[in-house]
DNA sequence: CGCAGGGTGCGTACGGCGTTCGCACCGACC
DNA sequence: GGTCGGTGCGAACGCCGTACGCACCCTGCG
């Protein structure tokens, strides 16, 4: 896993040498599998993911879009890569004592929204068809938020459905929160109710399910 | 709403009388709204949301793609119809008695999961971007649902949240379902895990928000 | 120094998509 | 019988994802 960990700056145009000189044409300088990932991410972030097509991320790193077939599979790879890579900006935390497992888990449930609300189009790869491979990061992240749930105390049988509970719940409200927002956001209105609120409703909704989970871990 | 139910054989040409006989090509019979969305929905049952195309839905009813824009402004409205069509399949309580919403909203909840489940297409449209705009049987259900809250005694503040809070873990939870049953189903082979096991383990996580719920209800 | 060979960019092309436009035709109404 | 609104549709436009083969460059070897 985890191929090449290079990253350090997907534009850097092979800095110095005069080189020989590109004969035929400004030939580019890499067009890597990281500098993919990162154009596409430019892609999603400005325009969501209808804006994503291989020929339009092609031309972002100006290169043709048949190019990008030599370091990707295809589309539906890019995604894959894309999602996993802002997955790393999830923020789980530790499973350490079995007493902050409440407010881990809360926080982690706030760091999955806030990541998506960041990035709206991720709403539409978990909500439509999920993705058909984890990613590194996102393996990382599904089992520290397990282990969460286990060193709670919840039996083997039950830490994965209440695991599920909360993120169904997440991916859920994030979904339609994102939605509505590119929506508003597509149509230029500003937007209907304040975020104040709407961080409010989210968090109501967690905290009845922790409320649940919590009563529930504590009959036994 | 529901325009006409001629419906019998959307390929019949006109049956019996020998009529003036049909002088340049066999002219189709209506191609009316309501055998649009009919169509649409054998489509998108049969072979899920990918399957659905203008085209492809005008050869189901053996038409030409852009005859279908006499009838509906574009493949958007199509799916939002589609989309209420199959809520009219939603079953949600009356809200008679305060003391029966908990059975209510959980009878309503694997309702709406059946639902889904039985047209895994749904999914994607509820977690991709959520309809526009409610259809007619979509906007019922909610108000039915939203009364199910306010009888049953949350204060006007948290009814909506409440609501939302079920909503949006059946949404999410059946998105995953929808998606991996609909890959499993793809790629031919049977289901990694029976059907009693996900039906728990969906319930588990709902019975814990209805649980939360209830406790902040009686605490007020 | 020359040359083979693999990696890489890309032009072309195919089939499919949603949608627009104008023409041809039908039934109904005056 | 003539007109006129409604309707089906062929052609076309501009997108899309992707397969294929050619041209080029860099590298490593003799």
């Amino acid at each position: 896993m985890s191929a090449d960990e290079q990253h350090h700056d997907p534009v850097a145009p092979a800095v110095a040498p005069a080189w020989t000189g590109p004969r035929r044409k400004e030939r580019q300088p890499a067009l890597s599998r990281a500098q993919i990932v990162a154009a596409a991410l430019r892609l999603l972030d400005a325009d969501g993911m209808e804006a994503l097509s291989m020929r339009k991320l092609g031309g972002e790193m100006g290169a043709a879009a048949t190019s990008l077939y030599r370091h990707v599979t295809g589309k539906d790879e890019v995604i894959e890569l894309v999602l996993d890579e802002v997955c790393g900006e999830l923020v789980v935390p530790a499973a350490d004592a079995p007493g902050d497992w409440r407010e881990a888990v809360s926080r982690s449930g706030h760091s999955l929204r806030a990541m998506t609300l960041r990035h709206p189009w991720v709403a539409s790869v978990l909500g439509q068809a999920g993705p058909a491979r984890f990613g590194p990061n996102l393996l990382r992240m599904s089992e520290r938020m397990l282990a969460l749930f286990q060193t709670a105390g919840f039996p083997a049988s039950e830490a994965v459905p209440a695991m599920r509970a909360v993120v169904s719940y997440v991916v859920g409200a994030t979904s339609g929160e994102a939605a509505q927002l590119s929506r508003t956001a597509r149509s230029g209105q500003s937007e209907r109710s304040p975020r104040a609120l709407r961080d409010e409703n989210f968090d109501y909704g967690l905290q009845r399910i922790l409320d649940g989970l919590q009563a529930r871990l504590a009959r036994a």
